[in-house]
DNA sequence: GCCGTTTTCGGCCCGACTGTTTTCAGTCG
């Protein structure tokens, strides 16, 4: 894992945020900003980057950054950031963290009233200190009151997995009214971002107060806590926060590519408007006189800034612009490309449902293939298999595909790495199996060191075919374990392991970054659900939309290939 | 502080909203 390049940008934001606080020039700011985003999606490591000479190659660093970048690599240390935090009260960042107040009011705060902290804040607030200060007055110094008392109680983010199906719901009632020209989950839900933190949906219509009516007495409304022509917004019976915008038809391109992000995404997007003496805003694209050039489609927006339509997954300002205007975008992989799964489990571990059920499932979605991969021994609090159940379980693979044929039923096994790197079950036991998944689910707190061994040790084994959710995150509950990434994706690649990218909703392991790290290796991945119930096989589109965000295409993911080609491709290990 | 098929200097995304203000600053998304 590049960690340096995550320090360095680090590094950077830390120096864009002493900067506001000190009231200094926009512009610098979001240049340091911009810097230290593109230093933390390089896939290189920025420390080979500057013995090569190459860090002003990197966009958005120039000279004055390649000097700071150069100077913290080497030394360890930043003189100039270090001279910055003598003059700026670095606790005041923390002021930050409360929904109306920005750089210049926690600068001011700071200055007239030497306050650093939210509780300091909260007290000013309370003794009618703020209200004092120029451009405060009673109201705000209120609401500044309200958000400080809030700060640290606000709702923590959602994950793709519990937003997406309810904001899908909402847009497909939304689309069931006649008034409704179109309607769509917007934001970062559209983005497929594994985390979320607002709900969005966007809809089109003449006719607005008719979709407002009925987006506040959708059945599962607790509350409505905004009306309004354009803007309402609901509470749900599970407490989820849902904001809809209603727009023109007209503008319905522009406002959702505005709605989608990401913001620097976006961004790009103005800039590129205004070279060319136009502009862009959520009501359209407009020219020098203002005259709409376009705005109804998305397409339509994008080919009038000479570029391919981006699917919202890329849109994150990680090249996708330079790709969509040389038409070079990958032709991302899609949840239909599937053939099959290879990660479920069933009632003989952990699972819910039976095998079979499992397979009439797997057949239902259209798939060709599927594989059980239930626990080993050594994981007793999950049912895992002894050997004497393995054996007794392929007697019942061989059954399943006589009775299911020409549908392809394969024995897999999410065996366990143990703590030293050797596999639960013997090699004569894996050599039995069609496909071994190899995962990490006890001791993660070895040192990087250990782990990383551990894990590359598992990857050199003759019987793995795929290393399981790779880093182990707990997404909103757990980080990754210490673990050098790139070392294993190295060792991934020379011994033929597939990387799996598990679809589980607070998995999403590998992510994004990653997987298109892992790609640009030389690596294959597979997209899996770890289904643990026949419902669960849904969680495959996870999968693909974090493997999309990766910018895989279908030859890069193992169950996208047809079933003879999969078994050639085992059969070869 | 960065950057250039209009520029090595003069720009840098856009609009809504709020609250403090007699024309706008700050914040947010």
């Amino acid at each position: 894992m590049h960690r340096r390049n995550d320090e360095v940008a680090r590094l950077l934001d830390n120096i864009a945020e002493l900067l506001s606080l000190h009231g200094e020039n926009p512009f610098r700011i979001r240049a340091y900003t911009t810097a230290a985003r593109n230093i933390g999606a390089l896939s290189e490591d920025v420390e080979e980057i500057y013995r090569r000479g190459g860090l002003d190659d990197i966009p958005g660093v120039g000279d004055a950054i390649t000097r700071k970048v150069a100077e913290y690599l080497e030394t360890g240390r930043l003189g100039y950031y270090e001279d910055l935090k003598r003059r700026v009260n670095v606790a005041a960042v923390d002021l930050l963290e409360v929904p109306g107040m920005g750089p210049a009011r926690a600068h001011l705060v700071y200055q007239q009233l030497g306050i650093t902290t939210v509780p300091e804040l909260l007290e000013a607030a309370r003794d009618h200190r703020l209200a004092e200060l120029p451009g405060f007055g009673a109201k705000l110094e209120a609401r500044i009151a309200r958000e400080a008392e809030r700060v640290g109680a606000r709702s923590r983010r959602l994950l793709l997995g519990v937003a997406l199906p309810v904001a899908e719901e909402v847009a497909a009632r939304l689309r069931a009214v006649p008034a409704v020209e179109a309607a769509d989950p917007a934001g970062s839900i559209r983005r497929m971002r594994d985390t979320i933190g607002d709900i969005d949906v966007l809809a089109s219509s003449t006719r607005p107060e008719a979709v407002v009516a009925t987006f506040t007495t959708l059945p599962f409304v607790r509350e409505v806590l905004a009306t309004g022509p354009t803007r309402p917004s609901i509470l749900t019976r599970d407490e989820l926060q849902i904001d809809l915008r209603v727009i023109r038809p007209e503008e319905w391109g522009s406002a959702l590519v505005y709605f989608t992000g990401s913001k620097e995404h976006n961004i790009a997007l103005r800039s590129l408007a205004n070279e060319h003496g136009w502009k862009l805003s959520e009501y359209g694209l407009f020219d020098r006189e203002g005259t709409r050039i376009a705005g109804r489609t998305e397409a339509e927006i994008y080919a009038a800034l000479g570029m391919d339509w981006i699917p919202p997954e890329l849109r994150e300002d990680r090249g996708e612009i330079a790709a969509a205007r040389a038409h070079r975008l990958p032709l991302l992989v899609d949840v239909d490309d599937l053939r099959g799964d290879l990660h479920v489990h069933t009632d003989w571990s952990d699972g819910h449902d039976s095998p079979e059920r499992m397979v009439e499932a797997a057949i239902a979605r259209g798939y060709r293939y599927l594989a059980f991969a239930d626990h080993s021994s050594s994981l007793g609090v999950a049912g895992g298999l002894t050997i004497e159940r393995v054996h007794e379980q392929r007697r019942l693979v061989e059954r399943l595909n006589q009775r299911f044929a020409p549908f392809r039923v394969l024995h897999g096994t999410e065996v366990d790495i143990l703590p030293n790197g050797d596999l639960d079950y013997p090699d004569e036991v894996l050599a039995g199996f069609d496909v071994v998944t190899a995962s990490i689910h006890s001791v993660f707190d070895q040192t990087r060191e250990r782990m990383t061994a551990r894990i590359v040790k598992a990857l050199r084994h003759p019987h793995v075919d795929i290393l399981g959710h790779p880093t182990g995150r707990l997404l909103l509950r757990r980080p990754a374990y210490e673990v050098d990434l790139e070392a294993v994706l190295q060792a991934a690649v020379e011994s033929g392991v597939t990387l799996e990218i598990n679809g589980q909703p607070d998995r999403l392991d590998l992510d994004d970054t990653w997987s298109r790290r892992a790609k640009e290796a030389g690596a294959r991945l597979v997209c899996s659900s770890d289904a643990h119930a026949a419902v669960q096989l849904d969680y495959a589109r996870y999968a693909v939309a974090t493997a999309r965000r990766g910018w895989l295409e279908p030859a890069h993911v193992l169950n996208a290939l047809p079933l003879d080609r999969l078994l050639a491709h085992l059969r070869a290990r």
